[in-house]
DNA sequence: CGAGTTTTTGATTTTATTCAAATACGGTGG
DNA sequence: CCACCGTATTTGAATAAAATCAAAAACTCG
């Protein structure tokens, strides 16, 4: 009720800055590696030059930004952006610790949206020159490379799902449900976490305004379904907030 | 106003109609040899065994189904369907003579999602192990389908776009702009076209009711923005369509 | 030609937005 | 450490947008 404790999503944030342009970065808890052996895990390793910190607010790229490296979030949580030709913004997702960041620049080796950080946060930069040339030593890395970029694909036909087919109360639990798996694969405690988003950025990428965030968390709240404090989201009944 | 003359789109399909199996399928003209040379065309037209007809109403892929081919269309046009959890129906995708399609397979080895023929098709069956062959020997190649993922989900995106931020009436326009902007630059007249949605799949496609589109277009059709004879649409007014 | 589907249009209801105002929060500088 | 300021959140009331329900008309395909 008082402070808000530290949790899952953003445990990390509370532990000591790293200086800028820290040592190495170890990318073996990360989404890169995933499926690989020990040898290729190296190999992808060696082509990482630095780690990168950027602070609550601040930009990692822009769009237009030359494409020319691909990130891996160590701690901290990002969001997408993209604004359209009539100047409104689009949330466009919510980017954890181990998320791959960069991937939409591959088609046309510009960035296709901005990446904002929602909290201190530490990304690996693995230089695209150097991860090319992985990719082309190495099948395992590069059949990997396609299956980040295809589940892209399938992570942004669900959010079309959610804001083609979903009621608005329908979209928040949607949103609250799939941070809480997402934690959960990660070992963290899915029951509850501080999400960075603000309501309004909630309501951006659901398609809904921040009024209707609001009051339907707290609908949810008078349900017996979930506690706020603010960013901090308790879930107390999974089944309940399933069922809409 | 009587028959619906074909146009643009559906060109192809009013031909005769291909043997099952036809003979080769020349890739020359559709997305994959794209910023290709020559003889990286040729690799890639090496590995392709046939072409599939389907007719109109039937399906190409299913969800679930083993990712054991690429497609690319060579004639008519599929739509891209998702069922949700709850058994609602979302329409992800219009997919075009030239798109590439079936690329969200790489994630997990299985079809994300279903693709069915909106008319009688014709596809290029490209099957996934010689093109992953091709892919290691032809960094070009490699390159070209990362970019077309890559383009996947900057599309995806831009349909997040649509739904996240536009109304309704919008949403009409900014589908109506899109297909005739693809036709345009396959070479085809984006002015008038047989759109082979019905109102029902543009209605899920862009996250409305059917009688919603059905009215949205009458009131552009009031406004003298386009003329609409069923599937047959005819844009008068890009500017005005563009202004919303 | 006729059955089934698709489209259009109208009336009504539901849902979410907009506008507005009060309250709470979080970071900063004294 | 605390007061203060700008930002974020909550809540309410009025309005607008789109969904739903319903029925007739048009079209498609066999």
């Amino acid at each position: 009720m008082q402070t808000l404790h530290e949790t899952s999503a953003s445990a990390h944030s509370a532990g000591p800055r790293h200086a800028a342009h820290c040592s190495t970065c170890s990318l073996r808890q990360y989404c890169m590696p995933e499926g690989l052996s020990a040898t290729d895990t190296d190999k992808l390793q060696s082509v990482i030059v630095n780690a990168r910190n950027i602070r609550r607010g601040e930009t990692l790229f822009r769009i237009g930004d030359t494409f020319d490296a691909l990130y891996a979030i160590r701690s901290g949580s990002l969001k997408t952006v993209v604004t359209s030709a009539n100047g409104r913004d689009q949330v466009m997702g919510l980017h954890l610790g181990g998320d791959a960041l960069g991937l939409e620049g591959f088609e046309n080796g510009h960035h296709a949206c901005r990446a904002v950080a929602l909290e201190d946060s530490s990304v690996c930069v693995v230089p695209l020159s150097a991860f090319e040339r992985a990719c082309r030593e190495t099948t395992a890395i590069q059949r990997r490379l396609l299956q980040l970029l295809s589940r892209e694909v399938v992570r942004k036909s669900t959010q079309t799902m959610i804001l083609g087919t979903l009621r608005a109360d329908e979209r928040v639990a949607a949103l609250l449900l799939d941070i809480s798996s997402r934690l959960t694969r990660r070992g963290y405690a899915g029951s509850e976490f501080n999400l960075r988003f603000t309501r309004d950025d909630m309501g951006s990428f659901l398609g809904i305004t921040l009024e209707t965030v609001s009051r339907t968390l707290s609908r949810f709240q008078a349900k017996g379904l979930l506690r706020t404090d603010g960013k901090l989201i308790h879930i107390l009944d999974f089944e309940g907030l399933r069922a809409v």
